[in-house]
DNA sequence: ATGACTGCAAACTGTTTGCAGTTAA
DNA sequence: TTAACTGCAAACAGTTTGCAGTCAT
């Protein structure tokens, strides 16, 4: 069996060792213009990394969210998208026409959240808001 | 007061036949205390209807949906959920702890949207805000 | 030397589909 | 009557897991 992984330098991701694969799929995310799924990280990592496998993507996915490094979504599809975390509070607009996904903040639902803590007197952890529509564009197209 | 977008009386769902199965799983949704996944509802529904098979399930649901009778939304959980549509609170705090969802409604939110719809010129046919978090109980036992 | 990591393939889960027989209107 | 429906099993997509081998420390 030909085994040939490398692996980086001795830094670490919290406490665990960075392999080459850790370290691209990172950096691939951190990159990516947009939310990327499993499958799109594994053909982006692949293309520097051509033996990396789709379950090492999986397990490292699911390690990176333990960690709270990337966070995930489901952008209304049946699979699951993934992005860096650290931006501000981030909600989805999403066209059902062509599928365009907007990001944005809202202060007032950042103040809707907190009544909901207070009130409930929950410790609330994740917000996330998903509008579903059609763009000005595909709006016009369905008329 | 809320419009009765099923007609029993006619026999008819928006002009489709009614079979035993979809009035049986409309009931069980209608009647559910909370939402289901398509697995309990076909749990349910074979309680009374033995033969039905997970298959229809799955083919109603999407029809209801298509239909806009029930909506469908991801608790956080891999899977799909579905509730009745028609009430007003759409939005759900998920206890990360033991798993209890809250539905409610909040104007804030409701605002918020109405400024997104102008602001972008978008057509926003669904909302869905999500919080995650910890109950006042499973808050403190975390401690 | 140890334990964490990887690739591979096979397993698993939730959902969809092809088909032949059945049913509502 | 007949289009729309149903159950069954097999297919499917996304994700997870068991294994044997590799690597960092």
């Amino acid at each position: 069996m030909r085994m040939n992984i490398i692996r980086k330098k001795s830094k670490k991701i919290a406490g665990r060792p960075v392999t080459t694969q850790r370290h691209l799929l990172l950096d691939i995310i951190r990159k990516a213009e947009k939310h990327l799924d499993a499958d799109e990280l594994f053909l982006r990592a692949r293309e520097k990394e051509p033996r990396i496998s789709l379950a090492t993507v999986y397990r490292n996915l699911k390690l990176f969210k333990e960690l709270g490094l990337i966070s995930e979504s489901s952008l209304g599809d049946t699979h699951s998208h993934y992005e860096m975390k650290g931006k501000t509070a981030h909600h989805h607009l999403v066209c059902l026409g062509c599928g365009a996904v907007i990001e944005f903040d809202s202060p007032l639902i950042n103040q809707a959240v907190d009544v909901m803590q207070k009130d409930r007197d929950y410790d609330i952890t994740s917000v996330q808001l998903r509008l579903e529509g059609y763009c000005p564009e595909c709006k016009r197209k369905r008329k």
